[in-house]
DNA sequence: ACAAAAGTGTTGCGGATACACCCATGC
DNA sequence: GCATGGGTGTATCCGCAACACTTTTGT
């Protein structure tokens, strides 16, 4: 067999990217979620999703669907998983890749995002979706707790500028578990990959806490010691 | 927008699975490599691969790649990643998801993987290979690395039955560095998975080792315990 | 008898957990 | 002055790492 026909002779296929994006509000963890907007399954709720073009990489394509639903670019993102089964769309035979994305839920384009039918739920409100969508939910969630233990992620979902109160309660979000205030402060700050700032935030306090911000600089340094993050 | 034309006005893409075969063989970790037949880089090194057919998942093509090298079926795979940059294959844009298997090299059809040009090489053996297939394995060796760590892996590479040293001398492989040996027993039958066989294997040594055997009963029995498996 | 691999226990240390009170401030 | 969340230290426990000698048997 020639080049040509090798290629030439192989079949296609539509490829897709669907996005799980993860934001942090409220103290709770939330889901971008939308209404879809064409048939089959038209009104029904989805991921936020798109086409692979030609001339753009699967993870190009994830960007440019989160910029287009949210504004955003240069945000947090991770291929999940590529789902491949031959009628996972009862619309067409369509390979998709997800992604699941980290934003900083303050920062988007709230009406863009209104515009595309999206709405951010809590996880406990998140509706029946779409083919495969739920299942890329939950491959999602797993990922995000076993990827947050031990990367330092979970900053992708504060604000720069955040509380030690604020940090624990997006873990114990995330692992849907009380942490131990003491220790957890021990934990965290004997890592040493944040900056105490001067400031305070008083918003949820009397007394005020210290704000505090992550240092990417020193988060490499705890690597070249050969330390792992690990909450 | 209509449904036909959604779907229909979007581009579609060649999509490829590729194999990363992980083997254990006399004390090494191998991988299975073939030489490609066809153009661009006929003769280069190569991952075992293949085109995702209309009627087919993705999976089922991957398993269907392995079983056409290799002759079995029914082995241990992962998904590992996709990868889509736009020109990873220099001979036209595909899509490929990668895939990793386990198998028992003993069982394999040698022949077989012989006419297809397949070799197994040790790691330190692998010469370069075309596209990103070289990144791919280094991918594969992470994931396998973060995988054997809490789930019982590794005993999809041995034979069904084994000593206690050829177990270790796997994770010692894997994770290239020596375990202690007393360490390593107390731990791998505290976690009480294994059956432990009245047969010995005096192959390598003049007393006999006893063989053991993975039971799968006793691994979900730990799982219900909410234990987890960890080397 | 000796070589070669199999098999076996104990100790010390460090990190994780459990736990309760004082502090600063706005109202 | 009191209510609210912020901030702090210690004792215990458990799992991990380090470590060396005896057993079996084929030659």
């Amino acid at each position: 067999m020639n080049a040509a026909s090798f290629y030439a002779k192989a079949p296609k296929h539509l490829v897709a990217v669907d996005c799980i994006i993860f934001g942090f509000d409220e103290g709770k963890l939330k889901l971008l979620i939308m209404q879809r907007k064409v048939a089959p399954m038209a009104g029904e709720w989805s991921l936020v999703g798109g086409f692979v073009q030609e001339d753009e990489s699967t993870n190009e394509a994830a960007a440019r669907v989160l910029e287009h639903t949210t504004g955003l670019d240069d945000i947090y993102m991770n291929q999940l998983h590529c789902y491949g089964d031959v009628n996972r769309d009862t619309g067409a035979r369509v390979i998709s890749v997800a992604y699941y994305a980290l934003i900083r839920i303050k920062n988007h384009d709230k009406p863009l995002a209104r515009e595309h039918g999206a709405h951010w739920l809590e996880l406990h409100e998140i509706p029946e979706l779409i083919f495969d969508h739920g299942k890329m939910i939950e491959d999602a969630l797993a990922a995000l707790r076993n990827n947050a233990q031990f990367h330092p992620i979970g900053f992708e979902l504060l604000p720069e500028k955040f509380t030690l109160s604020q940090l624990r309660s997006l873990y114990e979000e995330i692992y849907q578990k009380t942490l131990d205030k003491r220790n957890f402060r021990k934990k965290i700050l004997s890592l040493d990959v944040m900056e105490k700032l001067e400031e305070k935030d008083k918003t949820s306090s009397k007394k005020g806490a210290h704000l505090y911000r992550f240092d990417p600089e020193r988060y490499e340094a705890l690597k070249r010691k050969g330390l792992v993050f690990e909450i």
